[in-house]
DNA sequence: ATCAACGAGATTGTTGACAAGATGTTTCGA
DNA sequence: TCGAAACATCTTGTCAACAATCTCGTTGAT
């Protein structure tokens, strides 16, 4: 760890790097992303923090102006919902392909899923439940074999991370998504492709209110 | 026009002269793009094609292997099938909204198109045809007001042009597609949003049949 | 004839220095 | 006190040379 991660290595390091940040709240929208200084803080050169960022900017993450640097985007309240949206529309995508195609281990894995969060909101775990979440929304996607919705869904996330924070405090969130969630691993588990388009949709639509919620209530 | 298109210029440059050598068929699939041929082909430096590379990477047109430099991505048929189902959930979306929320100019612009496009069938207009239809999605899309599916959708297209090439020539396509196309612009133009999803999908359903059916024959 | 080791040439990766543009601060005049 | 010009500093953009790696043809042994 002495050395320098030059490079790819230190690229990939960077990106990472801050997409952590974000996630953790160290950097903020709007925040000024210095080459120099970001070489030194993560001990690579400004070569590979350059790369970085460009990869970052193609994920939306950050917003390069020409001779003026980056910055980290900031995402309004409307984008998100439209991000949202289009979530949807690939999802119910995935829903419909993975409950026509899903194998069996994936629908037992699903009903684990589905147990265990009925287990984590009982218990007030809302770390495992939002870890649950997170894996419940992958195998779906997983099941579904639809590569390219895979990559468009993980572009479309990155620059959510930090709405997804302040939605998943909000008190009571979790007793009101388990019943939407249930009823997604109901429908794919079960072979359902309509039901489970209809059960993602009604999920995501609840979402984009909570969205809709937080811009006049925004804080926590 | 003697002086090298240097830097951020040159960048932009390179990216769409590749995009367009693609769409003209002077690059195919699999083919090595060597920096600097590239360069001097362009009357550039290697760090413009260097970053105008890393562009097309990140819309999935080119592919590039450490230490061996950029190919041209092939495209299977399979995949072009799931994008075109992306394709297919991100339009309907915009279809719905955009028979919502469409202005008057519009649905106006919307009409035209369509009778100008039978127009060009009637007449064997191939060419117009397939400007009319780009500019039938375009609007749609312009129509619903999220950019964010207007972003997806750009990237999806990317890696497509070669397929879109094949099926617009294969015989007869245009009378087949064209009513596809008049239902769309009736149900967008006649605000009924479920109308305009629907006949989105059934034609994104048919062209996913054309192109299975170019697998089995796949000449011209 | 086949295969493996070798080496020359081709190609990409990386760096450091410099150029060019933006930002912020100070100074001067009204 | 306010505003604007001049300047110093910070930051990004660009380039050319060098280093590292890969490709491919050649050679020689089995």
């Amino acid at each position: 760890m002495t050395d320098k991660l030059t490079g790819a290595a230190g690229r990939e390091y960077v990106a990472n790097a801050i997409r952590q940040a974000l996630r953790s709240g160290d950097l903020v929208p709007g925040q000024r992303l210095v080459e120099l200084d970001l070489a030194e803080a993560y001990g690579t050169t400004r070569g590979a923090v350059r790369e970085a960022l460009q990869d970052l900017a193609a994920e939306d993450i950050v917003e390069i102006v020409p001779r003026r640097g980056a910055r980290i985007r900031a995402v309004s309240v409307e984008e998100a919902v439209q991000i949202t949206e289009c979530r949807s529309a690939l999802e119910q995508l995935c829903a419909r392909k993975a409950a026509g195609g899903a194998s069996d281990g994936q629908r037992a894995e699903l009903r684990r899923i589905g147990a265990d969060m009925r287990q984590a909101v009982a218990d007030g775990a809302w770390d495992a439940y939002s870890a649950l979440n997170q894996r419940l929304h992958e195998l779906v996607i997983e099941a579904s074999g639809q590569e390219v919705a895979r990559r468009q869904l993980d572009r479309l996330n990155g620059p959510m991370v930090r709405f997804q924070f302040r939605l998943a405090l909000r008190p009571g969130r979790p007793a009101q998504s388990l019943p939407q969630h249930l009823a997604i691993i109901d429908a794919v588990a079960g072979a359902d492709p309509e039901a489970a388009a209809r059960a993602v949709a009604a999920h995501l639509d609840d979402v984009i209110e909570q969205l809709r919620a937080s811009a006049t209530a925004p804080r926590l």
